[in-house]
DNA sequence: TCAAAAGTGTTTTTTATACACCCATGC
DNA sequence: GCATGGGTGTATAAAAAACACTTTTGA
């Protein structure tokens, strides 16, 4: 089983980043119009190769800011895709990331010159190969984070009020959550911190904004947020 | 960012199997003594290269099977491990997954002969490179499994008491569940059949074996066993 | 004035946890 | 008879869900 490394067979590995963003109360995910073949003009995940001398993490980060001009980008791994057949131009094992950032920080002029496009999450085009089963394993790997930690953070701008994040919650999960409900979860979390400000965006009452405490990095023991 | 697949670098990829049995009411691990350079003689997890024509779950069923001779086992990815310079041997990206086996039933004397050896989970030796760290990744797996599916069906015999299920749950969550109320969890899930013989081993007044129905591959609405 | 979101409070239901207690039996 | 794990039931606590109600203000 075990042999000297020299004798074994070496794989393109790549990379594919499935990017949510959120705007206009949709979460939306960035998609690429394919420029080479197989399947060039078709709608994609955004990918890049891994080098030598770098880790997927790595390699998703260097693609993703190329993208999108942010640095730090927060970026999970998802699952590697390595079906021998799954890209007809060759053997490619995909290792999937999903990340998450805010629409109005990225650099439109760069990703609109990558050809890229952000689709609402509920009504993407047909994909590439097998990246709408990425998209559905990315999905699912940021409801399980969402349900743990408060993903607002990086999806909506630094002030945002609760409604806001509430229907964040909504378009992850997919379902309505109870407004008081919501509310008194998240305050009791105590990771937001209010501000003297208020939005008058969403109703006339006006609303307060919120922000997250900046020493609240992690919460020391993880409750949860939504059962899922 | 994208180039023609052809003029791109090739790496080695490996699998890495984090192999979890049960006995004496403990969970276990299956630790290879490597057999060659680097680290040659310690410990290790099971592993195996990628072949040009197969898939990583096919590399790691390929694997398992030749150490423990059992076909279907039950494997799930945990995650890829690609830090450039993690294997001090050459640049290998490693896919991990954790596999779940019936000690008993597995074929001892083609592990023995590979040099395997099953450890305790919670007293494993000095593992080469970063395995410790993959091995922390697969219980975490483990445990958010064990948390939604009833995880018994690959790790206890056909029949078992609810006695042994919980000291399995006991071992793999590492506290201690109450007998009472994880009997009731347990029964309400409907998953299990309980057969008309009693194990007298665990006590004077003997347990009904149990074992899980054929019907039952999956829950439809997956309800939670545990909380994590 | 009234519709609509913001915000607070209460009730009900469900689920988790703690623990009391009887049972059967080998010693 | 008594210690031991098996098995059942009950009381309590905590969490989730449902929903009533008050506030504010632009249209």
């Amino acid at each position: 089983m075990q042999q000297p490394y020299h004798l074994k067979a070496k794989h393109l590995v790549a990379i594919d980043d499935t990017v949510f963003g959120y705007e206009n109360n949709e979460l939306k995910l960035l998609l690429f119009k394919r420029n080479l073949e197989p399947a060039k003009g078709q709608w994609s995940l955004v990918g890049g190769w891994v080098d030598p001398d770098e880790s997927c993490e790595d390699a998703s980060c260097r693609v993703l800011t190329s993208i999108t001009g942010l640095k730090n980008i927060f970026m999970e791994q998802v699952k590697v895709f390595s079906k021998p057949d799954r890209d007809p131009g060759g053997r490619v094992i995909s290792v999937v990331f999903y990340a998450l950032i805010d629409i109005q920080k990225h650099n439109h002029q760069l990703s609109d010159q990558f050809g890229a496009q952000w689709w609402p999450a509920t009504k993407l085009p047909k994909l590439i190969f097998d990246h709408q089963e990425m998209v559905n394993c990315a999905l699912n790997n940021l409801q399980i984070k969402a349900s743990r930690d408060l993903v607002g953070r990086d999806l909506l701008p630094e002030e945002f009020t609760l409604t806001q994040l509430r229907q964040l919650y909504n378009s992850i999960f997919m379902k309505e959550f109870d407004p008081g409900n919501f509310r008194k979860k998240i305050l009791s979390l105590n990771t937001l911190q209010r501000l003297d400000k208020k939005s008058k965006n969403g109703s006339k009452k006006g609303a307060y904004f919120y922000k997250f405490k900046d020493d609240k990095e992690e919460l020391e023991f993880k409750e949860r947020i939504v059962n899922i």
